[in-house]
DNA sequence: CAGTGGTCTAGACCACACT
DNA sequence: GTGTGGTCTAGACCACTGC
């Protein structure tokens, strides 16, 4: 059992002890989220690697010394960020962007007609993918000191034959040192599958800022359209465990036949 | 207690008695599903009105014939749908869009600077608000049939004076009857809020399909904008409990100096 | 069959808000 | 203090998966 900032120091009725309490912040973390915290460190440290299992409840309960129904409701929050992901009969499994009845978790563009294997997967083609310095703007999404090596990547993807999404992303240089365009290129599946197998980087969650605008000339020509057509941007920046920034990216979505789909709650 | 599809007919232990078992779905559905279907309708008949405290765990446990734990968990779900709100030492209350420390609950739209409340409320203006008959797509928008009656308003937003939002919207002419221009001109807050006060209709979740257009002349003038200025199409559809369509919505966003967030997990 | 997650119970105690 | 939601436990049993 665990024990950090307040009671529960022995078993079953834990005795509050408070000598000397500090002013600032009592701090109080009950004993699931501090479980929570330990299974988050088994996560980042490789420890549960993507798409493997993790303990049992049981195994787990008693390994942090709690009743089984404690770590349930770690694994619950952790299964409801999408973490985890829970099958019952079979165990609980670390969530993963390949081999997931999802692909393309975190891409939210649907054509207007029919589902998205309507028109099958989509064609990828990488334009570029080049060693390059961190502008302020980039710097300061990533986390990183203007100057500093990034990787920058464009690329278009295609639905159908027609070129839909035009993307410029941008990854620190540090962690994905060693990806190459034909890498890129050779690899099936989606880009967040292959940062997790080549590179351990675990895409959790992301936010995106979403703008009209019109392209200029260079992205007119790459998604074979003409002036004045207005096109999404999609600005996305992209963390993995503890809210680390990984992937700053930027999209021009072509909206003429597909649709960019939000749920509100 | 209760017992639909399958077992729990008594107390603690329930047995199972599958006689001449159906060969199509054997629809099991745990307890705190069956109360979660109760609560929603307590919900949806105004048995529980926005903003009020329901029963007390203990007093629904009761109510029901089953333990604390089991409605607990029927609460929680609701409150993870933004159905209901807990508060700890208070009780739990229905959600509303009025008084709630986020007004504009489902609007995306933040100042590229500044949090939302820098810029203070949003000016709202009414252009229109008529009476019409539903086209084919508002019909099948709103589960309608074509030339029924609607109720059709349009209006525009200002942040800091600046038009920033144009939206139309189309109401269901029956559970909105009597809504007038004057109602919504002297409404203060959300217009969500109105709808669940004035007409008892409360907005629970919704879609949105976000576009890039180019604005016609008339709609460039409503928001003081040059011709050619790309801007955001934001068609929303709204629904109550049920999943029952109640309002469709079309918003252009000017987005120079505000940007459509969204978060992914 | 055994092992996993999923449901349900009953009871104890803690944290918080009001009076 | 009383009442509310929040945490934790221990144990029983159910549903699903795969050997």
């Amino acid at each position: 059992m665990i024990t950090q900032p307040l009671p529960s120091s022995d078993s079953a009725a834990p005795a509050s002890a408070d000598v000397g309490a500090l002013p600032t912040t009592p701090a109080f973390s009950p004993l699931y989220q501090q479980i929570k915290v330990l299974m988050l460190q088994s996560l980042q440290s490789g420890e549960w690697k993507p798409s493997a299992a993790i303990p049992s409840e049981i195994e787990l309960a008693a390994r942090y010394r709690v009743s089984q129904g404690t770590v349930r409701k770690a694994i619950d929050e952790l299964a409801a960020d999408n973490l985890l992901v829970r099958r019952q009969g079979k165990g609980t499994f670390v969530a993963t962007h390949a081999e997931q009845h999802v692909q393309y978790r975190f891409l939210r563009l649907f054509p207007d007609s029919g589902d998205s294997n309507s028109e099958g997967p989509a064609q990828r083609q990488i334009i570029d993918c080049k060693r390059a310095r961190a502008s302020a703007d980039i710097a300061r999404a990533l986390g990183l000191r203007q100057g500093d090596p990034v990787l920058q990547v464009r690329r278009v993807l295609s639905f159908a034959k027609v070129p839909t999404i035009l993307e410029d992303l941008w990854l620190p240089g540090t962690p994905f040192k060693g990806l190459t365009a034909e890498r890129l290129r050779d690899y099936d599946g989606p880009m967040y599958a292959l940062f997790e197998t080549e590179f351990g980087v675990r895409m959790v969650r992301a936010e995106e800022k979403i703008r009209a605008i019109l392209p200029d000339a260079e992205q007119c020509d790459l998604l074979h359209i003409a002036a004045h057509t207005p096109l999404l941007s999609v600005e996305r920046t992209a963390y993995t465990y503890n809210d680390i920034p990984m992937e700053m990216r930027r999209g021009l979505y072509l909206t003429d036949t597909h649709y960019y789909r939000n749920e509100l709650n």
